[in-house]
Formats: structure tokens, sequence, C-alpha cells
DNA sequence: TGATGTGAATAACTTCACAGCG
DNA sequence: CGCTGTGAAGTTATTCACATCA
């Protein structure tokens, strides 16, 4: 039986998952070995229910009685992400931000590993950032196909978004963070996750001002 | 009657409403006077009734017969969403991803502005980025009281990010931005919201794994 | 006529309540 | 007994279908 097509799978449930196998690695790095939907739960503003349901799309993974062992566990939301393997990424745009992301601490843990970076402008080529020599975009498809990269992150200008998602498209990427500010025209066989700053500002404004009111 | 409490709101509505904003400030600067739902959802995604219906939870905007004012609805959502009024907001951690937000340029058009910097580096204390003098994260109180400054943006290690956000619910700080790998303690008071690229990575590795598939 | 605005219908998601099992 | 796993119930969000009005 087709285990991920019983139902379909909501959104958020993959989110979760994240946030779930983050807080498993810090457990794990405590040393601790098995626990329960309620202690992982406790501190993400999830409820233990939830935490069950979303891994019950994908089958069981705990002991009745018990909880679930946090290595297993690890483990299985790892391979249900797809990111137990190794996940090869560069980065588009080596401006602040690009250049943040390329050094991001936070992937420790983590199979993404950022095999190349490109810029544009001439100053910026064949500079040295963290690992990385930074590559002519001109060369994106050459380089891309070479490195067997599917994802990228796109930390260039608004303006220039879009032609650049258009150009990442043909040379076979199928996943796109997206961090410029500009919603990035979805082709139907792109994957494109948007982090915008200005409208989580935004959002965290209307939740603000909606609070003084109460 | 009260025009914002007809019925709850949905999440995903103030979301949009940002890309509604967005979408609108291009055409505006494309000298686009008037617009139809299906003109302004049309590259993003999003149903032009979605639209409609997001709207009609403020208010009527719109002519029928004709579309939407841009430059009145602009002002409209802005208003809806607080950020008619400039926002004062600091930056806590100045490591590379900090002073990346610091240099934003995303922020045209927007009325956040960032008013203060703050790290616990010694190293990094006093040293000015942009046109702000980075201050001691033990002053944060002080000068966050001083500067009337209600939001922040939280950009230091995830092993410090707790402790911080304590610190800054104790000064009154009532919206934070996270962009720590860890989910911070959500008190009831704080509005928090959190960037996680290592989330947003596994959400794409996911789909991308899922489309292989297909 | 041509677009908006909106109740009603549908779909998606979450919570509940409890059966199942170590 | 305790915690997981899951249908059913309840809630929330989206889509439909059409009344409305410039």
């Amino acid at each position: 039986m087709n285990i991920e097509k019983k139902t379909e799978i909501p959104q958020e449930t993959i989110r979760r998952l994240s946030l779930y196998l983050r807080m498993l690695r810090r457990l794990n790095a405590q040393d601790v070995k098995v626990v329960s939907s309620d202690k992982i739960t406790k501190f993400l503003n999830i409820s233990s229910e939830q935490f069950r349901k979303d891994l019950s799309y994908f089958g069981e993974f705990g002991c009745r009685g018990v909880g679930y062992n946090v290595n297993f566990l690890i483990r299985a939301i790892e391979k249900i992400l797809g990111t137990d393997k190794i996940c090869r990424i560069a980065v588009i745009g080596v401006g602040k931000l690009g250049t943040a992301l390329i050094g991001y601490p936070g992937f420790t843990d983590f199979k993404f590993q950022i095999v190349a970076a490109f810029d544009n402008d001439p100053a910026k080529i064949g500079k040295k950032i963290e690992n990385l020599i930074v590559l002519d975009s001109a060369d994106v498809k050459k380089e891309l196909k070479r490195l067997a990269v599917k994802m990228v992150i796109l930390a260039v200008p608004a303006f220039a978004a879009n032609a650049v998602s258009e150009d990442l498209a043909k040379c076979g990427i199928k996943a796109i963070l997206n961090f410029s500010p500009i919603n990035i025209n979805m082709r139907r066989e792109l994957c494109v996750s948007n982090v915008d700053v200005a409208c989580e500002l935004e959002g965290l404004a209307y939740r603000l001002k909606k609070k003084m009111k109460e």
C-alpha cells in the first residue's frame, strides 16, 4: 500500500515535521533516548495529538505506552522529508544576504551543502567567500549541470529575480528558496518557497496592532 | 459595527494582504491607476475570489464593473496592517545575517526603520554598520525604552536566542521576528514570527522528492 | 455589461475521544 | 496503566455561484 497517498498530506504537516526534527536533534544532543509526544511538543506550541496525527500520515513510529525512540524518529523524518541524503545547493547573488547565507551556521546537523555561488558583478566574480569561488552568473547553466545541483537559494535584487528564475528553470533547477522581495513567476514544474522579510514584519505589525486593541 | 470582528480573520489573509500590497506598489510604480482583482492576482498564484474575500473582511474597497483604485487600495491595506505609520525596529545580533538585514534594501516602500543594533561581542560594540553604532546588548532594556522600539529582529546564535527573548519580553518588546534556528519560547504576550532557512529547505526537499515520484 | 462583494457549499485542517497495544 | 494511533466530530478556510451595483 502506498503509505504516502492514503490521503493528501497537509502543507503545514511538512513544516511541522521540520520543527519536530529540530527538537528531536536537541533532545538527541542531550542524550535523551526515548520521548513522548507530550514532551516533544511542549515547547513548540503544537498539541501532542497534532504531532501524532502528522506522523500517522506516514506510518507508525512510536511504541504505545512508551513513546518514540529519538534516533529512530530523526532518521524516519529525515527520510520522509528526503533530507537523509546530501542535498547540494547553489546561492545566486552574493550581496550581503547571499554572503550571510553561504556562511549560515544553522546548517550543522543538516545535509544541505552549499557547493557554488554566483553573481553577475565582475567585482565579485572570482572572489572567495567561505570556501567558494564566486562564479559568473552567465555560467549558471553549465556549472549547475556539472555540479548536479537541483536546488538554489536566490538572493538577487528584486528587479533581477524573475529573469534569473526563468534561466534557472531552463537549466533544470527544480526548487528555489527565494529571498528576493518579489513573488517569482510560478511555473508549475518549479517548487518555490518565498522568504519575505517585509511580509513577516507586516504580519507582526498587524498582530501587534490587534493585540494593543484588546 | 466593529468591522474587524464580523468574523475571525484567517491567518493567511494577512500574509496575502502583504503580497497584494507589494503587487499594488509595483503597479503603482508602473503608473497603473485602476486594476481588477484578476489582474492583481494573476502572478500571485491566488484566485481573484480569494483576493476579494480577503478584502471583504475589512470592508469594501472596489468599484463594481471597474476595479480597484491602486493608490487608494495601497493606503487601505497599509492601514489594515498598521504599517501606515512609521515602525521603529531594532536588530539584536549583528553577525553576518544581522548585518545583512540592517542593510536590507527591500524596505524601500515600507515604513519600517531600523533604529538600533545590538551585540554582546565587545569587538562589535561601538562599530558602525550602515548609519548605526552597535550598542551593547546589556543596555537593551534602557535603549529600547528610550527609542520607543516595539519590534525587534532577532539574529543571534541558537544557544542565545531563548535568553535574549526573555530579556526582550521583560523590557516591553511585543513582537519578534526570529531568524535564530530555534523556536523561541512563546509567551502569550509576545508576537513571534520565525524565519527558518533550514525548515524552508526541508520543505522544498520534500516537495522536490514528491514531484520526482510523479 | 463587467467587475465587485458575499452567503452557501465544499474542502482542508485540527481537535476530540477513545480504541489498541506494549 | 500509559501513551500511541486514528476515525469521527468540529472548526476553519477556500471556492462557487450569483446577487449587486457603477
